[in-house]
DNA sequence: GTGGGCTATAAGC
DNA sequence: TTCTGACTGATTCGG
DNA sequence: CCGAATCAGTCAGAAGCTTATAGCCCAC
C-alpha cells in the first residue's frame, strides 16, 4: 500500500468526530491492506512502531523524537531557522501542520516525491528510531529532514505527527478493534478481537493473526505467560454510600501509591511488566528473586503494587521516593537504599488455568493459598463488606495511615482486562476534600495550547501563591486541566488585557511562560498532594527546592471576589505540605 | 579525556 | 493521574 | 405508539509534576 493512501484515510478520519464513520473509514483501509503490512498500519495508527513489551533487540517502540528535534528537522529540510519554525508551531499548535506548511513553502525547490509505500516509510522511521550513540541526535534530525524531502507535504504532516506520537485522529485501540470487526462484516466479532488484544497487549499482532489464520485463530488466543495482560482499571466514586449502592457486597483493598506491576513466572524465567506493558524486569530484581524462591515449579501471573519502604522505620515511602527505583543503572545500589515490597492483589493465571474469567473471591482464595509469608511479596490488606459505614471506616483508617485511599472490588466480578468499569472502584482521599481544601492561585502567565487547544491560543496558566514576607508571587504549578472550552476563550481575552512583555518585578519564576500576565486574576485549584519541587519557586529553600502540586486542576472559574493579594500564601502551602501524613509502617 | 551542567525525551503516577 | 467533549445506544417521557 | 428528550457509558485527547537517561557542550 502506498503511504499516501494511508494518509488519505487519516485526512478523512480527522475530518469527522462521528465514531460510526471512523469505523467505516478504517475498515475500508484495512480491507485494502495486505497481510504483510496490516500490523505496521495499526502500529502507526497508534503512534508506535511495535508493542512496548517487545524485547529490546527488536528496536524501540517509540521514535524518540519529539517537538524540538522535529522542529529542527523541519527547519533543516526547509532551510530556515528553527526559531522561526518554533514560532509557527506555537501558533498552529500542531507539529504536523508546521511540517506541512514549510513543505508547501519549499515544494517547488524539491524533486517530485517518490511515492513511498507504507513499509518503506515505516522502515525508514524505524531505522531513525534505532539510531543511538555519539552524533545520533544530528543523524536523526538529518535523516528525518531527508524523509520530509522525499514525500509530499501532506505526507510529511502525518509523518511528523506520528514521530511525535501525536497523530490526533481520534483513533485509539478500541476504534481499531471495532474497525477490524467491521472488516469481518460483523461488529459482534469485536468481542473476540478485544479478548485476544487484552490477553496479548498486541493490537498489530491480533490483526496479524486475523489476516493469517482468520477469526478462528483470533478466538484461539488466550493467556500466555510472558505476554502482558492489559491491566484492569478502576472507575471512580466519591463516597462509601455510592460504592455500596452500586456494588453491594465487595472486597475493599488499600490503595497503595507505587508502581503497578504484573509479574509472570514462567517455567524458567520471570518477567515484570509495567501498567503500560513495558518490560521492567531489571528494575526489581528482588521481585524476580522472590518469585523463583516462592514458585520454583509453578507458572503463575500475579498483579500488585511495588513500593519502596524505609528499612529502619519500616514506613512505606511516598511515590516520589519509590520513583528512584525506576532506573536502568545502579540498580544494586538503589535496591539497598530503596528496598521494595510487592503488595499482590490478584492472581490471573496458575499452571494452565486462566483465572481472569473467575470471580474476585475465587481469585483471592487462589492468591491466599499460593502466597506464604515472605519479606518481599505480601498479599494486599483487604476487608469484605456490604456496609457503607464499615467501608467508610476502613477508608478513614487507610487515609489516617497515609495511604492514597481504597479500591472496592465486586466479589463476583471477573478480571476485566484492559477495561475501566464498576467491577473495581477507587475512592481516593482527594475525592472527598471539602471546598475549603482548594487553593486560590494567582495567574502570572500562560502558554499557548496544543492540538485541540490551539484554537484558543491558551492551554495552560502559570499559577502562583503569595508571599507576604517579601511581597512576591511565587509559582506553584501550571494548570490546564479543568477549564471548559468556553472558559478558556474568556480567560484568554481577560489575560491578554493584562499581558506584559517582561516578568513582573514581584513575580518569582524559573519557568518562562509564552506570555507573562500581571498578577490580578485568582482561580481555585484542587490537587491530590503537595510535593517538593526543583521547578517551582513557592517556598524555595537555599537549594532552590520549592513546592508544587500533584495532579493540579481548576475548580470553577476566576474568583470574582478575590484579588491577587487574597491568593493562598506560601505559608499555607507549607502547612498543607506538613499536614500530609507519613505512611504507616508495614 | 573526564566530569558537570544543560536540553530533550520518555515514562511513572 | 484529572478533566472535558463528542458520540452512541438504551431508556424514559409526553402527546 | 412513536418520536423526542434524557442519561449513562465509551472513547479520545487535552492538561499536570517528577525522575531517570541519553547525548551534547564546554571547562578543566
Amino acid at each position: 500500500m502506498q503511504f499516501l493512501m494511508l494518509v488519505t484515510t487519516f485526512v478523512a478520519l480527522e475530518a469527522t468526530t462521528k465514531r460510526l464513520e471512523m469505523f467505516s473509514l478504517l475498515s475500508d483501509l484495512f480491507q485494502a491492506a495486505g497481510a504483510d503490512e496490516i500490523d505496521k498500519i495499526i502500529y502507526i495508527s497508534q503512534g508506535h512502531l511495535r508493542p512496548p513489551f517487545y524485547p529490546l533487540t527488536s528496536g524501540p517502540h517509540v521514535v524518540g523524537m519529539s517537538e524540538k528535534y522535529l522542529l529542527r528537522a523541519i527547519a533543516k529540510s526547509a532551510g530556515l531557522d528553527p526559531k522561526e519554525a518554533e514560532r509557527r508551531y506555537r501558533e498552529m499548535g500542531d507539529i504536523g501542520s508546521a511540517a506541512k506548511y514549510y513543505a508547501e513553502l519549499t515544494a517547488d525547490t524539491r524533486p517530485a516525491p517518490d511515492g513511498l509505500s507504507v513499509t518503506e516509510v515505516y522502515d525508514t522511521i524505524d531505522k531513525i528510531a534505532a539510531l543511538h550513540g555519539e552524533g545520533s541526535v544530528e543523524e536523526k534530525i538529518d535523516a528525518t529532514g531527508r524523509l520530509f524531502g522525499a514525500v509530499s507535504p501532506i505526507e510529511s504532516q502525518y509523518i511528523a505527527r506520528f514521530m511525535a506520537g501525536k497523530l490526533r485522529l481520534g483513533v485509539g485501540d478500541a476504534t481499531v478493534l471495532e474497525a477490524l470487526a467491521l472488516k469481518m462484516e460483523d461488529r459482534a466479532h469485536r468481542a473476540a478481537l478485544e479478548r485476544a488484544y487484552h490477553m496479548t497487549s498486541d493490537l498489530g499482532g491480533v490483526a496479524r493473526t486475523l489476516y493469517g489464520r482468520g477469526l478462528v485463530g483470533v478466538q484461539g488466543v488466550g493467556v500466555c505467560v510472558g505476554l502482558p495482560i492489559r491491566p484492569a482499571l478502576c472507575e471512580r466514586l466519591s463516597s462509601a454510600e455510592e460504592i455500596i449502592e452500586k456494588m453491594g457486597l465487595c472486597a475493599v483493598e488499600i490503595k497503595y501509591d507505587g508502581f503497578r506491576c504484573q509479574v509472570h513466572k514462567g517455567k524458567e524465567e520471570v518477567a515484570i511488566f509495567s501498567r503500560n506493558q513495558e518490560r521492567i524486569t531489571p528494575m526489581f530484581p528482588e521481585i524476580a528473586d522472590a518469585m523463583t524462591r516462592l514458585f520454583p515449579n509453578d507458572e503463575i501471573i500475579l498483579e500488585g503494587e511495588a513500593l519502596s519502604f524505609d528499612e529502619t522505620t519500616g514506613a512505606l515511602r511516598p511515590f516520589q521516593e519509590t520513583l528512584q527505583r525506576k532506573r536502568k543503572h545502579d540498580v544494586t545500589a538503589a535496591k539497598a537504599s530503596y528496598p521494595l515490597k510487592y503488595f499482590v492483589f490478584d492472581c490471573l493465571y496458575l499452571n494452565g488455568t486462566d483465572y481472569t474469567p473467575y470471580g474476585y473471591a475465587k481469585r483471592r482464595s487462589v492468591l491466599l493459598k499460593q502466597i506464604p509469608q515472605d519479606p518481599v511479596i505480601e498479599v494486599a490488606e483487604v476487608i469484605e463488606t456490604d456496609n457503607a459505614r464499615a467501608l467508610a471506616d476502613f477508608f478513614d483508617r487507610s487515609v489516617e495511615r497515609g495511604f492514597e485511599g481504597i479500591v472496592a472490588k465486586k466479589l463476583g466480578g471477573p478480571y476485566t482486562a484492559g477495561v475501566r468499569n464498576f467491577n473495581w472502584v477507587k475512592l481516593k482521599r482527594s475525592y472527598r476534600s471539602a471546598p475549603s481544601d482548594s487553593m486560590d492561585l494567582c495567574i502570572v502567565g500562560y502558554d499557548a495550547g496544543r492540538g485541540s487547544r490551539a484554537v484558543f491560543g491558551i492551554g495552560t496558566v502559570l499559577a502562583a501563591v503569595y508571599d507576604p514576607a517579601g511581597d512576591r508571587f511565587k509559582t506553584v504549578s501550571k494548570i490546564g486541566t479543568g477549564f471548559s472550552e468556553d472558559e478558556l476563550a474568556r480567560l484568554k481575552a481577560l489575560l491578554d488585557a493584562d499581558a506584559v512583555a517582561e516578568r513582573p518585578a514581584h513575580v518569582d519564576s524559573t519557568y518562562t511562560p509564552h506570555v507573562w500576565v500581571y498578577p490580578r486574576y485568582v482561580i481555585s485549584a484542587l490537587a491530590d498532594e503537595i510535593t517538593r519541587s526543583s521547578h517551582h519557586t513557592a517556598g524555595a529553600d537555599a537549594q532552590g527546592i520549592g513546592y508544587a502540586l500533584r495532579f493540579p486542576r481548576v475548580r470553577g472559574f476566576i474568583r470574582e471576589d478575590k484579588g491577587a493579594y487574597d491568593a493562598t500564601t506560601v505559608d499555607e502551602i507549607v502547612t498543607l505540605y506538613r499536614r500530609q501524613r507519613k505512611i504507616d509502617t508495614v
